[in-house]
DNA sequence: GCGGGTAAGTGGTCAAGACGAGTTGTCGTC
DNA sequence: GACGACAACTCGTCTTGACCACTTACCCGC
């Protein structure tokens, strides 16, 4: 079963087996893989070969090990499409956070948590924000959950100019958010930018999130700048790559 | 060095002790790490579980290893960042596809080549395209290099009737690309839209793009709509995660 | 001085074996 | 019939030992 002149090694070899079965349909999403032992039998080598082979569909994100259970072919998850009209005006007269209403269009129960604190701007948070390095900004962690399971960590961060003595330096905030209390003290969004990466998660994120091996994390940071191009706002989302897409549309130039 | 009563495994204690070695700058971008020998004896422990300590780093993307050379701390990779203003006519006008645009901004040498074949649309791009199943699409498959280096995938595709007889189906497509071929034709954008996930590559992926293990890739999705809304084209990308960020910025509502 | 060969060091692969820990079904007891 | 203990499975961890492949630098011969 394994061709020890090829030079490919015999790890690969049986990965590449078990992946083309998987592609194939012969193990469909949610089936369980023969057991290590019974792929021991199966391609000849010995048992941490089996292991290497399957940590490598596992870094793939392929299949995912239950400790005592088996090893199951990854069943493919709901995506979550999150368009850029999450952000509209009214959406915001509804008193529906862009997180709420995405909840109650896709039926979940939605909760979230926040901490408030408040720290000096490093480098990056100072660029974003156009500001000095080191200036007073306050930070909103929000942990956002739908039906108890963490889905998305965001992290927003304002000058800390913009908020003494508001309700945004307040757990709760109030009706529209953050970006209600703002235009309320006069600062009019103008437009909006986002910066979508993804990489590896970090081992924090990876429990917070319950994130699968080989699952990695898109990570978005959108900058609200008021009319004059001032920016107002940044914030830091990591968004769990295998349950979220993101869509943005624009009309031709 | 190793605490074998906490519980916590011992590859997972080497591997959170090089970490913190690592974001602490003890070990700063582009150092070797001592040899796994070195490291057997610092923390005594054999050697396979050493590798699944720098294995599992591998997996995140913290540090890459070099046959024969040693392990490194993974350098920060310089990062192109992808704006939607490359779609403009404006661009097109001067004869640059978005990809030459950015070479010349950045000053690398870009080279690309192009298949061009014609297959039946399976179910997904039968969605995207609002055609149906089973009809025929041009497929242009694109590798872009910048001096000499992979750095994005993309694979275009198009209902064969917009293209039929047209340099859409040659190769080379002539001065600005696919879409001024078809503005010609009568079939003017009317609006854009992206779609943006991220995922694991493909063993294919894999080696095509050079990617160092715990790389994911950005998945783009776009499609490209008439003024009536009929999609006109869709274009699957295919990014490095470590060396590319996507930018969008749009007016606030 | 230059070139090539070689040795030492690096990570890559693989084996055989042992024990631990979580899960599940079964079978006996109450 | 219900419950609990146990057995038999699963994957997780770790050791010892071995050999291979790649890189580098040194050294010797020319």
């Amino acid at each position: 079963m394994v061709d020890k002149t090829s030079g490919v090694p015999a790890f690969r070899q049986v990965a590449a087996d078990l992946r083309g079965r998987i592609v194939s349909g012969e193990y469909a999403p949610g089936d369980r893989l023969p057991s290590e032992r019974e792929l021991v039998e199966h391609y000849h080598v010995s048992r941490p070969t089996i292991r290497d082979a399957v940590n490598l569909l596992r870094s793939e994100g392929v299949v995912v090990a239950e400790h005592g259970k088996g090893v199951f072919v990854r069943p493919p998850n709901t995506i979550h499409r999150l368009a850029r009209s999450r952000l509209s005006r009214a959406a915001r007269a509804e008193n529906k956070g862009a997180f709420l209403a995405d909840a109650a269009a896709k039926g979940f129960t939605p909760s979230s948590s926040v901490k408030v604190r408040f720290e000096a701007a490093d480098e990056r948070v100072a660029e974003y924000l156009r500001i000095e390095p080191g200036a007073e900004v306050t930070v909103r962690d929000r942990v956002m959950r739908a039906n108890g399971l963490v889905v998305q960590l965001a992290v927003s961060r304002l000058p800390r100019e913009l908020t003494r003595g508001t309700p945004s330096e307040e757990v709760d905030t109030g009706s529209g958010g953050v970006y209600a209390r703002l235009e309320e003290a006069g600062h009019v969004i103008g437009h909006y930018a986002e910066h979508v990466g993804a990489r590896m998660p970090t081992p924090e994120e990876t429990s917070a999130l319950q994130l699968g091996q080989g699952t990695p994390v898109i990570t978005v940071t959108r900058v609200a700048y008021r009319d004059d191009g001032t920016p107002l706002e940044m914030n830091d989302m990591v968004l769990p790559a295998d349950r979220y897409e993101l869509s943005y549309e624009w009309a031709a130039e």
